[in-house]
DNA sequence: GCATTAATTGGTC
DNA sequence: GACCAATTAATGC
């Protein structure tokens, strides 16, 4: 699990890139006596990654505190998000295992506008600025696979911008229950994740109170039930047919 | 069991 | 639809 070789998550971009398959091959290498600088490189930069174990509650990411590095969620469920003035909370996404987290930190910002805060008990892979762009650029594919996931980011970003403006709050809460389960979700329609009423509107953009009425306008007309904070979607397709078209393949 | 926090409901602007 | 207040449910100590 502190190893990147034996890591199988393979929703995580560095596993995912040819990173394994280079270090991989550096080794063989090296057992044939033949050489190379540059998987070398790749393959010492990988074993810098910090773990870190990170209690449900707790934030490893604080908002203005100094950028450090590149996190990749490697087990557990954590949110994101910013805290507007004041102090109005937006939830801006929920990450899942393989994601990577702290990515909007690179470039010109010295500090982080946004903080993380794990969900459950979670496990963090973390590379330090220095670690991550050595290793950007020694790994093309990397570099490329990130180039890649950053547009990918943006589009769903402005995206959501742009949606969020034209629902109104019953249907900003219903694409919320939606989103959270596509990312944490199990087959019998269980949302994968304990959300209080305060986490679901801060997502949601809106309040407590509304959500609550959602919550139970949907119970009544069972589309969805719920147990203290474990909620269930009975009827996903009358879910969806609550907000507008084109929405639930959006967003990851 | 008491205290604190979260969820719910109703009402006002 | 946000904000406030009151009530009820849930949870921690």
């Amino acid at each position: 699990m502190n190893d990147c070789k034996s890591c199988n998550n393979s929703n995580c971009l560095i596993k995912q890139t040819s990173v394994h398959d280079a270090i991989l091959d550096y080794h063989k290498k090296c057992r044939y006596g033949t050489n190379s600088c540059r998987t070398e490189a790749a393959a010492q930069l990988l074993e810098q990654k910090h773990t870190i174990n990170c209690k449900a509650g707790q934030s490893f990411i604080i908002e203005g505190a100094p950028i450090h590095g590149l996190f990749f969620l490697y087990n557990g469920k954590v949110k994101i998000g910013n805290t507007g003035t004041f102090g109005k909370e937006q939830i801006l996404r929920y990450t899942s295992n393989g994601d990577i987290i702290g990515h909007r930190g690179f470039g010109s910002s010295e500090s982080y506008k946004i903080y993380a805060t794990a969900l459950e008990d979670s496990i963090l892979c973390n590379f330090s600025n220095d670690v991550i762009m050595r290793m950007l650029e020694v790994i093309p594919n990397l570099t490329f696979s990130l180039m890649t996931f950053f547009a990918e980011e943006l589009n769903r970003s402005e995206t959501k911008v742009q949606k969020f403006a034209q629902m109104n709050v019953r249907e900003k809460v219903i694409d919320s229950l939606l989103y959270v389960s596509r990312k944490f979700g199990t087959e019998d329609g269980y949302i994968g994740v304990q959300l209080s009423r305060r986490e679901i509107s801060d997502c949601a953009g809106t309040t407590e109170e509304q959500v609550i009425r959602v919550l139970s306008s949907l119970k009544k007309d069972e589309i969805i039930q719920s147990k203290g904070r474990a909620i269930y979607i009975l009827d996903r397709n009358k879910l969806q047919s609550n907000i507008p078209e084109g929405h639930y393949f959006l967003n990851s």
